[in-house]
DNA sequence: CCACAACCTGACCAACCGGTCAAGAAAATT
DNA sequence: AATTTTCTTGACCGGTTGGTCAGGTTGTGG
């Protein structure tokens, strides 16, 4: 008399391919281009046949929307490090840590959302036109603030942000050429804390910032 | 008797033909990636008919390989300025400089350049494991003479250059991200100069780049 | 003026792609 | 146990793609 027997699958099976299909496919996407990503490869990275795939994801693009929207999401998230700091070298410094991690845990999201860029955001220019202006325009105004208070050099908070996000998304992005340079090796933890290390300390720097007013 | 007939074409016809076909190329794999792609709209871009592309170029791939090539080589001559540099603050800034030029007058090359790399190389790696790997290792050599002259604080070489490069390209690369952010205009004269002082001033400043030794 | 080479191109083809569908298997509900 | 809903899948289809090719045109050298 098991109250309850040991079925693995429930009403969970949707759940469960969805995941499987949106992983196969961010990985496909980010390692051939939209245009180049085929169902066929995506159906058998997540171990299914193509047809099932269009039973969950009714076309290409619908599929190739989910992941591009779950990635701008975890994106955004990052940035809850920025808000409730004191000054630019808790706020920033927590922020770059943040976007370094995700790009050493998530680097296929980076591609595929730089590839969306780089095409002209066919899929999501509504939302870089609402909400990512939004949050941009609340950042630079917390980087205006800090200016204000004498915690950092007047520097112009858009290319400050925009130097933040090259930066830390380039080891994604740019993540093979890395490898290639650094002799075919990725990068070991000690390696990974260099970088962030160095990128954190040439921005803060560059910025002068303090911690109190001087 | 006009001694030179206004003949348009002579035995140039190969060499127009390929410069146009190869800027149509850039256009296109850049817009669309190299999957996206198709000869038949390189073709209509070039204003040639599509079996014509293929006379100068036996295979997709081929025509890719080298528009791939030429901005490879453009982007390693911009490295001029480095070398005849006295130090950091007139090396670095005159690369930073040319870059950011790049990335303005060039931002299709910067994007085929990005998306070869973000889909692991697959027709230059070669390139990356000889010529990249020689050309980075020698400034780094250059970074390190001006370290150990006292000229600037003794930050990693390679992560300098990788901030260098995200950051220069990003303006290309991301360029329709920063437009939008930009009230969906494009950036005039001053707000490029603004863009490159900034980064060029977050940098010189992040090193601590001084003429003299301290 | 001739012969040869370089260039041009419409028509065509096999391969592949995204997407459909019908028929059934498995789960959930009653 | 019966019924309904959800899930699974091989086979199939129209459209597109990279690439070919034969026949023609244009330019060049003698």
């Amino acid at each position: 008399m098991p109250a309850v027997p040991r079925t693995i699958s429930k009403k969970i099976i949707r759940q469960e391919n969805e995941k499987l299909i949106l992983e196969a496919a961010e990985k496909v996407f980010a390692e051939a281009g939209f245009g180049g990503a085929t169902m066929q490869l995506i159906a058998d990275v997540a171990g299914l046949p193509k047809a099932n795939l269009h039973y969950y994801f009714p076309t290409k693009e619908a599929l190739y929307r989910q992941v591009v929207e779950s990635i701008f999401h975890d994106w955004l998230d990052a940035a809850a490090y920025f808000d409730d700091a004191e000054g630019p070298i808790d706020g920033l410094g927590a922020y770059i840590d943040a976007k370094m991690e995700i790009s050493r845990s998530h680097p296929a999201g980076s591609k595929v959302w730089a590839s969306e860029i780089m095409h002209r955001a066919p899929v999501i220019q509504d939302y870089l036109e609402t909400t990512l202006r939004d949050w941009t325009e609340d950042r630079v105004a917390v980087i205006q603030t800090w200016i204000d208070r004498g915690l950092m050099d007047p520097v112009d908070p858009h290319h400050l942000l925009y130097m933040v996000w090259a930066t830390t998304q380039h080891y994604a992005d740019f993540g093979h050429q890395i490898e290639t340079l650094n002799n075919g090796q990725p990068f070991d933890d000690d390696q990974w804390k260099r970088a962030k290390d160095t990128v954190k300390s040439i921005i803060l720097r560059g910025i002068n910032a303090r911690a109190r007013r001087v």
